[in-house]
DNA sequence: GATGAATGAGTGTTCATTCAT
DNA sequence: AATGAATGAACACTCATTCAT
């Protein structure tokens, strides 16, 4: 018990500081509340942390680092699945977009990507539910207070490829900068959504199929001139 | 002169409140640097206002009211006309969603509804950046921290009937809540979006169209089983 | 007495800072104190004063600046006096010191301008012992730390007219810099020294003519390769 | 190995201690830091020193002392040599300065011995730069911080010796003694602020001469009642 | 011999708020 | 109608020091 002292104070400051920045937010979080509540005394913390926001990135760091790795490793994935050219049995400025949903759909049914990454995800997420919301919601004031944008950004970048090799398929020309980023706004915002409203995991995934759905139908109809698919 | 100049020190406030709420946030702003901003003395803000958030209010509240006060009466109007109901020939529980479309699009080609309440409410937001950047993103700790969600819990209601309708007559059950949620949010959202990204408002309006058909695609996708209209 | 209130405590603030400061130094000072032993809360300080240092300031800027004018107004006096050329009837590189020296007490003796300005120091360093105690030897942290370095390089700038003048009338090459920047040492501590030692001020006076003339020999005593006036 | 670890680690903290003080001074440097960059924790240091101040004197006692001494030794040295009268042939009462200045340089030609001192303070002042700086400018709040006057109260009572005889052979009343500690606040602070502004050892000799006959001839000129040796 | 953890009082500073005038 | 003075609690953070191990 005694050599453990040290690393359950540490602990004890953690869980604190969790409940705290929780509550008020980073910025409102007071580190006094946090060493009492911690059974600790103001100076402590200095100790196990460097100042306020290293107490708060102890607590978050590895987690961010996890959520932005799978979004980095699944986009590099789909980076070389395009680079495959699934879709250069297609001609250039001749094909329609039905032709390349089909295609799309082939792979997804094989693969199933978005939504095995989005089930990566949410075992991510979800097994630690504070930590994701300090992440998403607590940490104005922080390194992390851009954390969505980059995410947001990251996923652009990607969907911005597809965006390309389907204009070029269709000879459309470019979809516009501001609508790539929104789509991956809507998409980055569709998870966010979906954890901070659906507390339990299991039932957030059972919604997975729908939205992931409708988000392809967001997506592709980008594409078409028509009003809408009729 | 004189009993105008308590107003002009009322607006003097307000303006230095306007920059300082902005530039720093309403938890981070400083009230003791809005009123020297203001020409003013620390006291004087509370002959106008009782507390710092009054303050705060007082800047936003017409402007938060009559955003609030646009989507309400839209959502009115929309629920009337589905209490008109165009949708009435149409036989419960056998109809499909090309009929639903079909009925939806002719309102909107003589309405283009969903883009005149989209240009009103571009309108007022545009009309003073500032209050609705203000409302938007720097209301953290005021009666306004979710003004957001209040929209979205309002367009929920909305399109909860549309949902209901739909559902009925094409025999499926009900979309489950949280869908609702989420198809409120992704329009919430877009709006929000678009009007952080875009400072121009009629470059905001430019890309009203594709972002509605594609929100249009993603809602009628969730009426479907079918990967995707093919 | 009401109206008075506040100059009365700005009064007692810089008062009892007075106080503190001469105790403990200005880095060990402590607001706290301060605030308390003037009867105030530790915000009140902050109403009068930017900060701990303004604080300081406001205690001995004024003097402070007094005692810089002075000598400057002194050596600008010296300065017109050299331009004057009460030394050009003495011929280049012929002359020797002793001559000088002649020119230079005939003048003192119609003056006695460097025991003037002496008193005039005196005046204003005694006027307020306190204060110039707290610019002397507790100002280190403040902007006044180098103080006396200021003193005593402006010292420098005017005694180093005088050895330019009399090395040239002397064929002597230029003194050293740093024998000039010692002298300027010199004669500035031999006023501090004097201060910090002897409280009264008339007691300090009777010991002015002794040691300026011991100065004087010190500085005439560079200009001659002999041991010593012999 | 390992009992030499233990006092190596004692250099360390010294080490990293000279280091801190002379950037910070002693009340401005902290032990974290210094046993941080000593790599040690910092209870290390209460095993080798009671506290802060124990380890600042660690660092300098041994040189203050040999400065101290040397002086010491010096002024007990100069005593013997008044005892043994070398002014013994002079009358009491009858003599004037030049004859007292005559035998004075005699003695002074034969052993030089103020130089000859200057010089052996320099060897051991400038044997160690970083400690006489430590111990002359960082010691503000250790025992330490009077050391100059120590100096100064000391070599006060050598130069009083040589006051007393000159006077009783000059037949003049006893110098103030004020004066007397000015003089020697002269020559020790010739000593300090030449150390200071001259980093190298041997071009602060070249300057020796010169300040020394500067600093006799404002001790000489003392004894004369005229306006100056003129 | 030295560590590493923890203390607790201390620092200067900022804040929204109050209130007599 | 507005001032200007003052409050007092709060803030993050630093410090020299202690002590069980």
């Amino acid at each position: 018990m005694n050599q453990s002292t040290t690393e359950e104070n540490r602990i004890k400051l953690l869980t604190a500081a969790k409940k705290e920045f929780l509550e008020k937010g980073f910025l409102n979080a007071s580190l006094r509340t946090i060493c009492k509540n911690a059974g600790m005394t103001t100076g402590a913390v200095y100790f196990f942390f460097k100042d306020k926001e290293a107490l708060f990135s102890a607590l978050i760091k590895k987690h961010a680092d996890s959520i932005y790795e799978l979004l980095c490793s699944h986009i590099t994935a789909e980076k070389e699945m395009l680079e495959e050219e699934k879709y250069s049995n297609l001609e250039k400025g001749k094909t329609n977009i039905s032709d390349i949903m089909k295609i799309y759909f082939q792979h997804d049914n094989e693969m199933a990507d978005d939504m095995i990454v989005g089930q990566k995800v949410f075992d991510i997420v979800y097994g630690n539910y504070d930590l994701t919301l300090l992440l998403l919601s607590k940490s104005q004031g922080t390194e992390y207070e851009n954390f969505i944008d980059k995410l947001i950004s990251m996923s652009e970048k990607h969907i911005f490829l597809y965006c390309s090799l389907f204009c070029n398929l269709l000879g459309m020309k470019e979809i516009k900068p501001y609508v790539v980023h929104w789509l991956s706004h809507l998409m980055i915002n569709t998870y966010i959504s979906l954890f901070l409203h659906i507390k339990d995991k299991n039932e957030a995934i059972e919604h997975l199929p729908v939205l992931m759905k409708s988000l392809q139908a967001a997506f592709f109809s980008i594409f078409s001139d028509k009003p809408l698919f009729l």
